[in-house]
DNA sequence: GCAAAGCTAAACAATA
DNA sequence: CTATTGTTTAGCTTTG
């Protein structure tokens, strides 16, 4: 007896061989095909390869959406990855200014001396002078960048906490090349000053400086909060007084748990007042301290920029998204996305303080994702091509209307791959038919319709709709006068689904606690649903839609859990599907198993037409048509 | 480690 | 003849 005949005949024992020849037959290739190759390919099991770690600094579309789908990142953590590629392309972009400045000053002083001298020797030397600039200039570049990573070594640079490992050169290489210039230049003539002369003379320098900074008061602010009402800013008093701190004696913003937090030196004062000594002793103002003090001025300028710009984009993302939230119907559930979840979570994380309409509004479609390719985050994410479940499968099982209805502005608009699976998309989209019945190319507008994620690679998807379609059971083919149609046998659907769900008892909890506010809903239809008879399509006779969708959410929740509980139960309850029995069609060619053939209940029929559904047919007016013809 | 489920690709047949 | 629709197989990954 030779392999496939045994499979054969054990899966015979396993699915009513009377079923229609692809209930089986799945069964038996699919087996067949899992055995064959464990028989052969007990060595290549592959394990799967995990995503390495990104460096920060260069994010693909592709790693953008992982992080966004498997919720890598935490909201901050993904804050600084846009800090770090916006302060990127700015560095880019002031380089460049910065070269060109440099090469208009070259050309000025190349011009000037050749008026000045007009010797061809003299020119050989400007241009052996101008290669040098040239090259002073690199050098300079490099010591700069040598010298911000000596101070983010020695801690001069810190970053909040929880960040994982930010360098630095995005942040100090985001400032303005020439103040970075400048700032190299002082702290580097602090410190040859010191070396040589030993003389405090520097510090004038920083005075001045300050002094004529562009943003006094905000340096004020900073080196000393006492002196911002100080018009006319001395650096040297106050600074002093700042350090002192003595008004207060325990909230010294340069000491906690017992440390010096002066930027790089983490000394320990076991209280406050060796503290002061320390911060007295050590800190006190000299070059050394100065130089650090205005590193950390920079550094704070630039955060403040960056998070003002931040704020700013956040802002529009916000206000963007909260226009198009407002289309959907009542659907203020993010419910088990787990993408849109993340999304939403890190937005309002990100900085709640602009969003004064957010709080009050957790609504799915809170999506930084807006439409156009002109967005980042759309375009970045859909330019992956077909991702290959990336998503987590686990959510995917217990689709319910609800979970589509509500987030169905998110999917419409973003380029985001559903996290449900084809069989329950398609189930889906027959369901939302007003004939519970669709033909593959309307299952297809469907798709397309509903997921701007279907607005691509059609010929890999719509295989995949049609392999569905023939390969589950639970899709049954109806001849029709127009030609064929699908439908859905909902016993079936659902038998599918214990398995899977029974591993995630929590995910049913906290799919009705999410819909606690609709609990007499709830407790009717465990109620109903106790009679044994599953009332499938009374969601088409309820007046508000969305109660409508929540309450099949709720349905289709507790019949997994209640079959999970009762196991097989559904094989011979009477809550059979009415599909079957409903439409008048010919079924296709293999008979129908006699049982299921009398499908008790004939809900559907009144629920056909109802008109509750013209929500739905929002949707549908091109099928509709294309099918007229 | 195994089985089940799912996805993608592709071959192929039937039909419009 | 071509495109669409439907079926089936295969190979692979993920999940429980």
């Amino acid at each position: 007896m030779d392999l496939e005949t045994t499979f054969f005949m054990i899966c015979a024992h396993f699915y009513d061989i009377s079923r229609p020849a692809q209930n089986w037959k799945y069964c038996k290739s699919h087996k067949i095909t899992n055995l064959i190759f464990y028989q052969n390919h007990l060595d290549a099991f592959q394990v799967p390869v995990s995503v390495a770690m990104m460096t920060p600094q260069v994010i693909t579309p592709q790693q953008m959406q992982q992080i966004l789908q498997q919720q890598v990142l935490s909201p901050q953590q993904l804050q600084v990855l846009l800090q770090q590629q916006q302060a990127l392309m700015l560095q880019q972009q002031q380089l460049q200014e910065f070269y060109k400045k440099q090469q208009e000053q070259l050309q000025l002083q190349l011009l000037q001396q050749q008026h000045a001298g007009k010797q061809p020797k003299e020119q050989q030397q400007v241009a052996t002078q101008q290669l040098a600039f040239q090259q002073q200039l690199l050098q300079m570049q490099q010591l700069q960048q040598q010298h911000l990573l000596s101070l983010q070594r020695q801690g001069l640079l810190t970053i909040q906490p929880g960040q994982p490992a930010l360098p630095l050169q995005p942040l100090a290489q985001g400032m303005i090349p020439t103040e970075l210039q400048q700032l190299w230049k002082e702290v580097t003539s602090a410190h040859t000053a010191e070396e040589t002369t030993g003389n405090n003379h520097s510090s004038l320098d920083l005075t001045t400086t300050c002094v004529s900074s562009s943003a006094p008061s905000k340096t004020s602010l900073i080196m000393n909060p006492h002196a911002s009402t100080n018009g006319q800013l001395s650096v040297h008093t106050p600074k002093r007084e700042s350090l002192s701190h003595e008004e207060h004696p325990h909230s010294h913003p340069l000491y906690g748990h017992g440390v010096c937090k002066w930027p790089g030196c983490e000394a320990v004062c076991e209280d406050f007042q060796s503290f002061l000594k320390h911060l007295n002793s050590e800190h006190a103002l000299d070059d050394r301290s100065t130089a650090q003090c205005r590193v950390q001025m920079q550094v704070v300028q630039q955060l403040e920029l960056q998070l003002a710009k931040d704020k700013e984009r956040l802002q529009a993302m916000m206000t963007h998204l909260h226009v198009k939230s407002t289309e959907p119907k009542a659907a203020p559930q993010p419910l088990n996305l787990v993408s849109s979840v993340t999304l939403s979570k890190s937005a309002s994380e990100a900085s709640p303080q602009s969003l004064p309409h957010t709080p009050t509004t957790p609504t799915a479609p809170i999506t930084p994702v807006t439409q156009g390719p002109s967005v980042i985050t759309t375009t970045s994410m859909h330019t992956v091509g077909p991702i290959r479940r990336r998503y987590s499968d686990k959510y995917n099982v217990p689709i319910s209307s609800a979970d589509i209805a509500q987030n169905q502005e998110f999917y419409k608009n973003a380029e985001v791959r559903p996290p449900f699976t084809y069989a329950s998309l398609i189930r889906q989209a027959i369901l939302e038919s007003p004939e519970k019945q669709l033909t593959l190319n309307e299952i297809y507008n469907w798709f397309t319709r509903m997921f701007a994620y279907f607005r691509r690679n059609a010929a890999t998807w719509k295989n995949a709709v049609r392999h569905n379609l023939s390969l589950h059971k639970c899709f049954v083919r109806v001849e029709n006068v127009k030609g064929a149609v699908w439908t859905v046998d909902e016993v079936e659907f659902q038998k599918r689904r214990p398995q899977k769900i029974s591993g995630n008892p929590s995910l049913i909890k906290n799919m009705q606690s999410s819909h606690a506010y609709c609990t007499p809903l709830n407790a009717a239809l465990q109620a109903s649903m106790a009679e044994n008879s599953i009332p499938l399509y009374t969601t088409a006779s309820m007046g508000n839609p969305t109660l409508g969708n929540l309450a099949s959410a709720i349905r289709e929740e507790l019949n997994g859990a209640m079959e999970h509980t009762n196991s097989n139960e559904s094989d011979s309850s009477p809550g059979r599907s009415p599909m079957q029995a409903v439409h008048p069609v010919h079924v296709k060619e293999e008979p129908l198993d006699p049982e299921e053939a009398e499908g008790p209940l004939s809900l559907v029929t009144t629920a056909n037409h109802s008109p509750d559904f013209d929500h739905d047919r929002d949707y549908e007016d091109e099928p509709v048509n294309e099918d007229m013809e």
